[in-house]
DNA sequence: AGCACGCCGACT
DNA sequence: GTCGGCGTGCTC
């Protein structure tokens, strides 16, 4: 009967803590308890159990009965233990030490991040009849590509990446190949990218499967989460549909995992710890022998780099199943258009609602107008906690800040220099709404950002009203651009394909082309007359002119070229360590310390950027400072940056926060 | 991360 | 004289 338990807090703390247990000691590993910590008391993780006191206790030396010598030794008892049965087990103790040890963060938040314990959101149940519908609709019998990926992924537990073009049947090889693991009584993990595309997959999996499906979604209530996990741990539920977090269920025997639209960055975690859905499944599926498929129409460079090198199995879909071409793709020059909407995209916008049909216009820019510039002087009108640019939201009356909320009502002329030559350029997706309604008084368009769609459930409402025809022309940013499916729709624009082209990421171009070519494979998705075209201010631009062309292996050539010659990844690996403080010179002595620490253990080969400043300076009153290790050994990396940060953390400035990203996806 | 304790400046 | 800023340290 062990008397000691060892619980570890989310917290940013490397060490677990000892507590006394009274009675029924006996199997509380993976169980949550409540515990005195301080003057507070928290719920931390059950991790270990031992009968000795802790060390601590035992190295002290007792004779010496002084006031501090008697607090440290204490040994609080637990208050309660709160769980019936274990949450977690071995491996997933094991899974949140690689976490910690990979991501820099402690055991307990990667602990923390693994369970089901997810804030409280609001319970919305039920899927639209339309959806009811199309699930239903009979499996199809598979192409001959089709089953040749499905032989495949059967056959042995390796690394798959099934690469095709939209329309080609990834989806249901992927169901296929879930229906073989499931018959071999193994369990399935099924991720698919953080928006509405959860539901539908999650809708016809529960359709295919029946209680044998588990689904995790956004809006789920903690409790509804809590079931869910646990019908997956008692081997219930044997194939689990979510977004990244959903690589943590406990499946039970797991035989594969898959990933769906690979390239999505929503996999990757943008708060501690900083995970990535892939790396960790690729790292669950080696442990526990399963296989792993993932799949786009475009993947990342890493992935793209670890098929050439025979490292993933690529499997290739090259046919669409509604049978003829891709859509034809046209580059539509805005050089010389005084308008965001070119005559060619517009005559086009009427043809196809002459024949019935519908049309998606992608913008990838919030707000009417995102540029406030005085032609006089070259003021800039930027945000007051934000060293970004204010957006004009028009139907608010305000200048917003996309980062923090910041609004202000924009000045009637410039306010430095006074002259009237001054206002707002550049259009977003409400200014686009009001030219197409313009252009278009008897055609029903909608509007589909994050402003247009505040409440819960309105995306859904919006997109299955589309689907059914229940209007025109769709109107969005990124959320319309993923992998949605529209019967109806023949064409798609992109209303500016320029937009993040030149951020100062190294992963600008590998993001522009994969977005260009994910909308424009919208169109068309059940005919094969679809029609996209793309707006450009570069119509020479070899990224644009590549994904118009679909021309992927000529994208990469060049891509991987630059980032070979740059030494960026995939042929390095980078850790981003980002101060911020609300004062400037904090930042700045925070981060030139750490750089001078790292600088001193960096393995031979690896090399820092920075310091910096941020190329988002200031966020919300927060100056942002930062450095990039790079390096080609992630091992060797990661123990420089581990040390690095352990001393910098004696004699740290409390008023600085790190922020520690491995693989980063973004560096601004 | 919290939350205390403790030590120096401007207020009734 | 005290209220309150923030630097420092600890949590079994």
């Amino acid at each position: 009967m062990p008397r000691y338990l060892e619980l570890i807090f989310n917290l940013p703390l490397q060490q677990a803590f000892t507590y006394r247990i009274d009675e029924k000691g006996e199997g509380c590993i993976g169980k949550r308890a409540a515990a005195p910590f301080g003057r507070r008391e928290l719920t931390g993780f059950i991790i270990g159990e031992t009968d000795t006191p802790p060390a601590f206790c035992m190295n002290r030396p007792s004779l010496t009965k002084g006031k501090a010598e008697s607090a440290s030794c204490t040994v609080k008892p637990l208050r309660r233990v709160v769980d019936k049965e274990p949450l977690f087990g071995r491996d997933e103790i094991e899974l949140s030490a690689w976490i910690a040890n990979y991501y820099l963060c402690s055991q307990g938040e990667a602990l923390a991040v693994m369970l089901p314990t997810g804030r409280r959101g609001i319970s919305y149940s039920g899927f639209s009849a339309d959806e009811l519908d199309r699930a239903s609709s009979a499996p199809l019998s598979l192409s001959p590509e089709q089953e040749a990926a499905l032989q495949a992924i059967t056959g042995s537990q390796q690394i798959f990446y099934l690469f095709g073009i939209t329309g080609s049947g990834k989806t249901e090889v992927f169901l296929r190949a879930a229906e073989h693991y499931l018959h071999a009584g193994k369990s399935v993990i099924y991720l698919v990218p953080e928006i509405a595309l959860t539901v539908q997959t999650a809708f016809t999996i529960k359709q295919r499967f029946g209680t044998l499906a588990a689904t995790f979604h956004s809006g789920m209530t903690g409790s509804e989460r809590l079931s869910e996990w646990m019908r997956i741990k008692h081997g219930e539920a044997r194939i689990v549909v979510g977004p990244r977090s959903a690589v943590f269920a406990p499946a039970q025997n797991l035989g594969l995992v898959i990933i769906d639209e690979e390239h999505d960055g929503s996999f990757k975690s943008g708060s501690t710890p900083r995970y990535h859905a892939r790396q960790a499944a690729m790292r669950r599926a080696a442990r526990c022998g399963a296989a792993l498929v993932m799949g786009s129409a475009t993947p990342s460079a890493e992935a793209w780099k670890l098929m050439a090198e025979g490292r993933i199995k690529r499997l290739d879909l090259t046919r669409r199943l509604s049978g003829g071409s891709p859509p034809e793709i046209k580059i539509v020059s805005l050089a010389h258009s005084g308008n965001c909407l070119t005559d060619e995209l517009k005559t086009a916008i009427r043809e196809t609602a002459l024949a019935g049909r519908q049309t998606i216009l992608f913008l990838n820019r919030r707000g009417f107008a995102y540029f406030y510039h005085c032609k006089e002087c070259g003021y800039e009108l930027l945000c007051k906690h934000c060293s970004v640019s204010l957006t004009w939201h028009k139907a608010r009356g305000r200048a917003v800040c996309h980062y923090c909320g910041y609004q202000t009502f924009p000045p009637v002329a410039c306010p430095d220099c006074g002259s009237v030559e001054a206002g707002f350029t550049g259009f977003g997706t409400e200014m686009i709404e009001e030219e197409v309604k313009r252009t278009f008084p008897d055609l029903r368009v909608r509007r589909l950002d994050t402003d247009s769609v505040q409440k819960k459930g309105a995306l859904e409402e919006a997109l299955s009203s589309f689907r059914a025809g229940g209007f025109d022309i769709l109107l969005g940013t990124q959320m319309v651009a993923k992998g949605l499916n529209f019967p109806g729709v023949r064409l798609v624009g992109v209303v500016f394909a320029d937009t993040g082209l030149h951020l100062p990421d190294f992963r600008a171009g590998e993001r522009t082309f994969s977005l260009i070519v994910q909308v424009a494979g919208r169109a068309g998705r059940f005919f094969p007359d679809g029609k996209v075209l793309v707006q450009t201010l570069r119509p020479r631009d070899p990224i644009i002119a590549h994904a118009c062309a679909l021309n992927i292996e000529a994208f990469f050539k060049a891509e991987l070229k630059q980032r070979q010659e740059q030494r960026f990844p995939p042929f390095t690996r980078l850790i981003h360590i980002v101060a911020r403080s609300r004062d400037p010179g904090r930042a700045d002595n925070a981060i030139h310390r750490l750089s001078a620490l790292s600088e001193k253990l960096l393995p031979a080969g690896a090399d820092i950027l920075g310091p910096a400043e941020c190329p988002l300076s200031i966020i919300a009153g927060n100056h942002r400072r930062h450095i990039i290790l790079r390096g080609t050994d992630m091992a060797l990396l990661h123990s420089a940056a581990r040390r690095a940060l352990t001393l910098y953390e004696e004699g740290k400035d409390a008023r600085v926060y790190l922020e520690v990203d491995v693989d980063p996806v973004s560096l601004l």
